[in-house]
DNA sequence: GAACTGACCATTTAAACAAATTGGTCAGAA
DNA sequence: TTCTGACCAATTTGTTTAAATGGTCAGTTC
């Protein structure tokens, strides 16, 4: 039998919920296997049954968040045809996700300690995946000929760069703990400049 | 008699260049008022005779370094007509300064821990300033008809976060230490594709 | 045999305390 | 006016000890 639906979620599942939430009340690396297991009223041991390790459980969680927002994301782009269009309204989705990960304290301290190896290439493969949505957005622009992009890869690229790196500022600048809305709609307003004119920047045309 | 120019350097200078010298060698944090004293052959005592405390000591060092980033700046674009290619310039020159403060522990871990208010300040004025030379530039542009923007203000702020979010994403993706050449180029190439399609995205003209 | 557990271990982290170092002051010397 | 040694409170550092943590495993339980 290949998963059939059971009404009942797999353990597995209930420990990734689990661990998602203390995760998210008390940081990844505050929260103890000991902690996770008594939640379940299960022995610490059952945890490694279904996880290798804290690591690796970590790591789930953070795909299964990952995994989530791809989709949504997905979707939404599928759904849309003009590729300016999408290319903002990514930006705001992206916002979105990045204030519910902040706001769950997956952001900034109490993240997992100077991202160890397994968890960076998790960050890694994420933002490959979403490269490649974006680069979708470009291709679909060069085709009907509203975008120019030498090169959408590095276009592509550039574009996260800029949107993470203006997320990267805005932590900087308020010192964190979590977002609140005053905030939050001045940074949505920056992105969406940032996108508009970035947007404008592949429209260009040599004018002589 | 108002600094006379004498052969010798004025003493708070002497002990601003030691300063200087061992922040940059052991981090500010590191660097004890006693080490910086004997650096001198003086005593501790007499470093506050010319500076009330450490953080001033270290936020002198700081606006001594940015007055000359800013004087250089200052003349590179008044030297220069065409406000794109000086915002490019503006760029990489922003980008040297960044190597330069990288390289000396400026910036990254080891600086002052959690930025202390008066640090704060002393950096909010910089970027004041930094903004008003490129409200400058945009405004010069704005004036020939190259550049179109409804608020030079926002467009200068909304610049000046994008090139420190790339700095910031650079920061983060490469474990700081030091910024090698190889990296530096790679960096300096995003900036300036950012630069370029920042400045088609402000040449854009409506098409209907 | 798959799902689970209590007891156990090596390693990390936290607590507690003493010792050294630090930023900063000040009366007074040069 | 410029500079200093002696001094102090407060922080940082070292050290030791106890507790908590991640992880294992032989052995139940279903």
């Amino acid at each position: 039998m290949v998963t059939d639906r059971e009404p009942k979620e797999d353990k597995a599942d209930l420990i990734l919920s689990a661990a998602q939430r203390l995760f998210g009340l008390f940081g990844a690396e505050k929260t103890s296997m000991r902690e996770i297991a008594d939640d379940l009223h299960m022995s610490k041991a059952s945890l490694y049954y279904y996880f290798p390790d804290k690591e690796n459980l970590y790591k789930a969680v953070i795909e299964k968040e990952q995994a989530e927002f791809l989709d949504t994301l997905e979707k939404d782009i599928q759904g849309n045809k003009d590729p300016a269009e999408s290319l903002r309204r990514y930006a705001l989705n992206r916002l979105s996700y990045f204030k519910y990960l902040v706001n769950l304290g997956r952001i900034g301290p109490a993240s997992i300690p100077d991202f160890k190896p397994l968890i960076a290439d998790s960050f890694k493969a994420f933002r490959e995946k979403e490269k490649k949505l974006v680069m979708q957005i470009l291709e679909k622009g060069e085709i009907n000929g509203q975008l120019r992009t030498n090169n959408t890869y590095e276009a592509a690229s550039l574009f996260l760069d800029i949107m993470r790196g203006l997320r990267s500022v805005f932590l900087n600048n308020n010192k964190l703990v979590s977002i609140n809305d005053e905030d939050y709609k001045q940074l949505s307003h920056q992105v969406a400049a940032a996108t508009d004119i970035f947007i404008k920047g592949l429209m260009y045309k040599e004018l002589k």
